[in-house]
DNA sequence: CTAGTTAGTTCCAATTCGGAACCAATAGTG
DNA sequence: CACTATTGGTTCCGAATTGGAACTAACTAG
């Protein structure tokens, strides 16, 4: 299976994947969620290629996640900003950067670090359940199939 | 600049990005969580190819990710489990899961549910601060630079 | 002896990437 | 006016990676 076809699976994470998930697209992310709209911001940051900036940009338009806003008339420029939707994964980029900070740090410590204003301390993020409210751990998710999927999964063992 | 040299950069997320970033590993993540453990499982369920599907086995491993672990010996043979290094990226794969569920279900639905089990209900995966226990908001967070890395962020207008 | 199982490796053609140059539309400068 | 800069791309080419299929190694079962 080519990587492109990924999102005729029936899996919501495969899915979000075939527009998110491919090399530098979590970083163009990253980047906006840090306040970067131009192109060329984009691609002094990462360093990546021109073309493939360009493709990213536009798979994350169409994929509804930044759209294109122009910023002035003649000549005609615009930039990317997060929609709604882009903004409803930041969690996933909150995650994967305290990770990383957690796992990965040099001596000198992480780069960055996030405030939650409200309480004003370092944001600890953690997977809340919003029924309940509380923490949530892995081992206390159940994994269920729709029927009508069938055949899919395998929720079976100790994970 | 080189995909694989992007762990070289002063960002956390870069460099989890650098593990786990590219194009199949999220899936096999996903598998992970899911209980596969063995090679020619991981690959019919997903469709890699197997020596695509090897090279990310062996970063996964080398990342720490997940560990090799003999099931039997003559002929010896190994399966992949997640290490608790690994575990910790579960509200990673939530959230995308979820995004998904939200945004790109089809008539059919989301194909997986997950349960809280601890209140019953289907998990509804929130940002939560472990600090003050609330749930955050993208808005409620502000990111600060460590001083030592100058000059590598953008932290200004409203995003 | 033959077939099956499992975890890979090897090979080749096709696709994608990295790097650099180039283009279009316009503004600013001398 | 000519020349340079700015911005957001596109085009080109050689190099790296991928997809698909076949093959290998080390056994076990019949």
């Amino acid at each position: 299976m080519r990587w492109q076809d990924i999102d005729q699976q029936p899996c919501s994470l495969a899915r979000t994947l075939a527009i998110i998930g491919d090399n530098w697209t979590l970083l163009i992310l990253r980047d906006c969620f840090l306040g970067v709209r131009r192109f060329d911001d984009f691609q002094q940051r990462l360093g990546v290629t021109r073309h493939v900036l360009s493709d990213r940009l536009r798979k994350l338009t169409e994929g509804g996640i930044v759209e294109k806003v122009a910023y002035q008339q003649r000549p005609l420029r615009h930039e990317y900003r997060l929609t709604e939707k882009g903004k409803d994964l930041y969690p996933v980029i909150v995650h994967l950067a305290q990770w990383g900070d957690k796992y990965l740090a040099d001596e000198h410590g992480a780069p960055l670090y996030r405030i939650h204003t409200r309480c004003g301390h370092t944001l600890d993020a953690q997977l809340q359940c919003g029924e309940c409210g509380n923490t949530v751990n892995a081992n206390e998710v159940q994994v269920k199939e729709n029927p009508g999927f069938e055949g899919k999964v395998l929720v079976n063992s100790e994970q």
